[in-house]
DNA sequence: GGTTCTCTTTGATACAGATCAAGGGTGTTG
DNA sequence: CAACACCCTTGATCTGTATCAAAGAGAACC
């Protein structure tokens, strides 16, 4: 399996086993494919903090299997997720040296990552990886921005209902599927980390998905699998009069 | 006065009169020296919407004086600012047609302009400018990010006391003070901007600020000249264990 | 099969901040 | 200078979410 420096719209790539929003190396980037001999693989386990707020970064790299989260946490230990880190996402900041925050593994986790130095020094030689960095910058931006509208100025229940949104769209989009009508996934976040994605506390988050369940939006198999049945309600719920931004 | 692209550490220009974060096209870039027949000036009055979200936008461009504030607004008129832009400040994304915020001028603003086109053009000749918008974009990305933080899980008066805190720390790097001790500085901000700012109401800001005056940690001239006496104690208030970010 | 652990749900209560309402300052306009 | 428009402050009350507390469900382990 190859690197993947994810950029943007979602593709198969022969190299990987999964759809997702990345180039491989081969796929499209020639220049990466020197990168080959300074690439390496890492897994950590679940609860594992892949990287600590503050810590020297040596590397980038992106996520091959499983979740991350991204997170900040206040001396008192008020934590505040800041992003989610699915697989084919990127991590590491080419020109920065100190990690800003926490990354940590919700579940199992395969990352591939290259040494920064080779990364960088190849980033001068190629100018279309620094333009694909931007891009992919951007939608972090952006998708930071439309979260600061959720922790700012929605309800409880509009929060979830967007959180779920995200997911159900991100998932839709690895799997090809439509985004209207019934759709079904798993949360890969427990309710804490759920919580902490929202700025609520846990047992707001189960309030909510009870009562979005009592009320008919969703149902749930087990704790964590989720029907929505009808994604436009989701999205009334959610307040979301923008048709589904590129979040997370 | 020359086109500035922000591009982190502050500087004197000589070419602008106003110490900033940028660097001017003579300075630095000397391509961008090439842009000057597709530059140019707009100005916009207190109180107007420069862009609006969802406008195609055809140009890129840096606030010259003045200030203005990046919104998100619901349907039901719920309004979040998701960036405040200072003098030096850089708006729009190469590569993206679609406004995604609403672009408000605060005060009476002075824009420097390109056309958005020949700026790309010029991107794919100059390697060196994507890698500092991408520069550029990161420290949003983390100033974001940290603001996540504040809107979701920080107290009405830490918000407050944040907020301060990164406008007096820019207002100090643009004028070269310290930044401890004693700092006064005008506010750019109503009530309500700095309520829309925090995710809360405009009566919550006035009170907390009624109490940090009340517990002598800042000092009131007029509604909007603050004197913080104390920086360290402001960011204690602010519940900030990291010594400040490159927010805003 | 029982014990333990983690995650989740639900209930009761407390409180921070929103909402509703009134009034004060200051600058601008005629 | 009066009238108006903003912006800001302060008070009273309401409400959504946090907090505290207890117990259920499922998985992992012995």
């Amino acid at each position: 399996m190859s690197l993947e420096l994810p950029i943007g719209a979602p593709r198969d790539c022969g190299d990987c086993q999964i759809r997702h929003r990345a180039v491989c190396a081969r796929c499209d980037v020639d220049e990466l494919a020197q990168l080959d001999e300074i690439k390496y693989y890492r897994s950590y386990e679940a609860g594992q903090t892949v990287i600590w707020s503050g810590d020297q970064m040596d590397f980038v790299g992106s996520v091959v299997t499983g979740i991350a989260t991204l997170t900040q946490t206040m001396e008192d230990g008020r934590t505040q997720m800041v992003g989610l880190l699915l697989p084919s996402d990127f991590v590491g900041r080419p020109g920065r040296d100190i990690a800003p925050y926490d990354v940590v593994a919700t579940s199992d986790i395969v990352m591939c990552c290259f040494r920064k130095k080779p990364f960088e020094a190849m980033m001068e030689k190629t100018p279309h990886i620094a333009q694909r960095l931007l891009q992919m910058t951007l939608d972090e931006l952006d998708a930071a921005r439309e979260w600061m509208l959720v922790l700012g100025r929605k309800k409880a229940r509009e929060k979830i209902a967007s959180l779920l949104a995200i997911i159900a769209r991100r998932d839709a989009t690895l799997k090809l599927a439509n985004l209207q009508g019934k759709m079904e996934f798993d949360l890969p976040l427990t309710r804490e980390a759920m919580a902490d994605y929202l700025g609520l506390t846990l047992e707001t988050v189960s309030r909510q998905i009870s009562a979005l369940k009592r009320d008919g939006v969703i149902s749930l198999e087990g704790n964590r699998h989720v029907t929505v049945h009808d994604m436009d309600r989701l999205l009334e719920e959610a307040g979301d009069d923008s048709d589904g931004g590129i979040l997370v």
